[in-house]
DNA sequence: CAGACTCCCGGAAACGTTTACAGCAGACAG
DNA sequence: CTGTCTGCTGTAAACGTTTCCGGGAGTCTG
């Protein structure tokens, strides 16, 4: 090893003691030069010289264990397929850059092992702060949580007290917005093309859609429910699956990748949409305009439940001892083509109903 | 300040030094214990019981100053919308998994300084690695590309002989292809919906259209070309304009949001699709399978140019002294609904033509 | 029973930075 | 001309971890 002695990196790149011996200076003077604060003209000047042609750059590892912050924020989410998470993501980091970070995204393919090896790995101070949006949640998963020792905001539902900071919508009042939507316009055999039921969002919109049927006294037929999991070519295939077997009128989605399927799936099967059968989305994604016709979604305010968290989180970050905070945003319904009540018949009276 | 002095870091937080005093050990056993090497059955059980006890994680940028390596690897995109750059993130992702590492995704928003900015921060040794997907490139980005201090593979065209590792595909002749196809599927107005002309792929692919064009022997009329940006509202609103000034039998689009966009722009001026206009789009995503009619698409193997990419950047990674390589992959078309020829007249010979 | 060998342990250095502190020179006022 | 103040500078400690190295205790072999 011919190097001299604290004059290079392990791997040959130049460091501040390099910067400080070509300028004759000590690495004291350096690091305030380089950093931008003091220094007399003369020193300015060596160092800054000394430091372009050995072409230094600083170790930002280094210089984050020294100053306990790395200006890195995460989010961690299911799948970036899905365009529900890219909202947010965006909503998320306009935030972040505001307030000079970085927004590093990390994708948990559903996998909850995968999620809480996140945690465990990236929580142990590679970022300032974390946005986690878990779709499962578990007693080992929310420890992780409870414990980091950064700062974490779950986007999402969490289970009743956990002192978390917490950004949540409501789902289940959420698909009954729809169901109500299409009762209104007449509709009566609604069917339900969910995600899985052993997640928070799928159990919420299960719980949702029952409820709602039952609110406008509204027999549930069990065989317009199907399940798939939350991505395009699940609901497709779960929407084939319910179409032979019963005929509905409408199609609740439990979001709108699924409601993309649903659509496919109705089209290739020869129904007319709206017509035949109206469809509503959830999530209220850029994708639900992109389809023909446009799909009516109920939106779960993605982008604002974004800006909210990566607010909480900031804040946090600045003032760890806060006590944990829990926000709601109230979902909406935007109405579009797909299950345009146009065409139809009588429209029903928004009175109590008798069954269809 | 009433902490011990060595014993906890300046947050409070249990170090390694906690853990050690509590177990009565040095921090080298402590240290060793936590890693799993070496430690007699006592010190082991003692060392465990006081990081439990106290709740220790360790601090991974210290670890990592120590060990000169992160166990991250991030990429950069430009839209995280663009479903293109899913799954080359998705095929990334399950090499870097394999190796041990972690995958975080940055999205540059397009906005070439966030970019460099980027490679100028998390380049620092946050990670140990890079890929980058630019789709502008200046001399300024190029120089952070070309000495970043941690290995950087770049997905996409490169000018000249950058000695940066590099995985590129041809979208010259990838255009060339849906030309070929709409052509023989006796196709003779065909226009194209592009992408901004100041950007690598733009640019390619205009090329690619107008030698493609010129090898059938077909005049290029110019106002069946429009250029938005690459996404769908550009698509969507450039293929509006061109509409509104010709009357294209089929539309080439330089990826899938715009062909998503035209399509629904011709949908929406009562065009049938592919009997009246053929639409081809780029990049092959799972949104051209999600339309209806299914949209053929010209694959540029993202997701193989992902996984390559990936294989170049762990291997740099192992060993930096490795010169340059560029690989590439090959386009290749994938025919659909959107452009079955089963409905025209006669399909026109595949031989040179003369102009339509 | 002595010597070599193994195993475990603790001290201390190292990773590359920032920064508290003290020293020193020059400027200025009295 | 002397004392104080100001502004730079360098030494060294600190951030929290890993790891090299030397020493001590125990075990096995000859």
């Amino acid at each position: 090893m011919g190097r001299k002695r604290l004059q290079e990196s392990a791997d040959g790149r130049p460091t501040v003691h390099t910067v400080a011996a070509r300028a004759g200076v000590s690495i004291a003077s350096a690091s305030r030069v380089l950093n931008g604060v003091g220094g007399s003209p003369e020193t300015v000047r060596k160092v800054r010289e000394a430091a372009a042609e050995v072409g230094y750059v600083p170790n930002a590892i280094a210089r984050s264990l020294q100053s306990q912050r790395t200006g890195l924020v995460a989010l961690a989410v299911e799948d970036i397929g899905n365009p529900v998470y890219v909202e947010m993501m965006r909503a998320i980091e306009s935030v972040v850059a505001a307030s000079g970070r970085q927004l590093l995204v990390h994708a948990t393919g559903g996998q909850i092992a995968n999620e809480t090896a996140l945690l465990r790995r990236l929580a142990h101070r590679y970022v300032d702060g974390m946005i986690v949006s878990p779709i499962r949640v578990t007693d080992d998963h929310l420890a992780a949580l409870v414990d980091s020792p950064v700062p974490v905001v779950v986007v999402g539902q969490l289970p009743g007290d956990a002192p978390v900071d917490n950004v949540r919508t409501d789902s289940r009042t959420g698909v009954g917005l729809a169901v109500d939507h299409l009762v209104a316009a007449g509709r009566r055999r609604i069917g339900f093309v969910n995600g899985p039921l052993d997640t928070v969002p799928g159990a919420a919109r299960d719980a949702g859609f029952r409820a709602a049927l039952a609110g406008h006294g509204i027999a549930l037929d069990e065989r317009l429910v199907e399940v798939g999991d939350f991505r395009y070519a699940a609901g497709r295939a779960a929407t084939e699956r319910l179409l032979a077997r019963a005929e509905p009128d409408a199609l609740v989605c439990a979001n709108d990748l699924i409601a993309v399927g649903a659509l496919h799936a109705l089209l290739a099967a020869g129904r007319r949409v709206p017509e035949d059968v109206a469809v509503v989305g959830m999530d209220d994604t850029e994708l639900a305009r992109m389809m023909f016709p446009q799909l009516s979604s109920v939106s779960l305010g993605s982008a604002e439940r974004g800006r909210r968290a990566a607010e909480l989180l900031l804040q946090r970050i600045a003032d760890p001892t806060l006590p944990p905070r829990r926000e709601q945003v109230a979902p909406s319904l935007a109405v579009r083509a797909s299950s345009a009540a146009a065409s139809l018949p009588a429209p029903a009276p928004r009175t109590p109903e008798v069954t269809a």
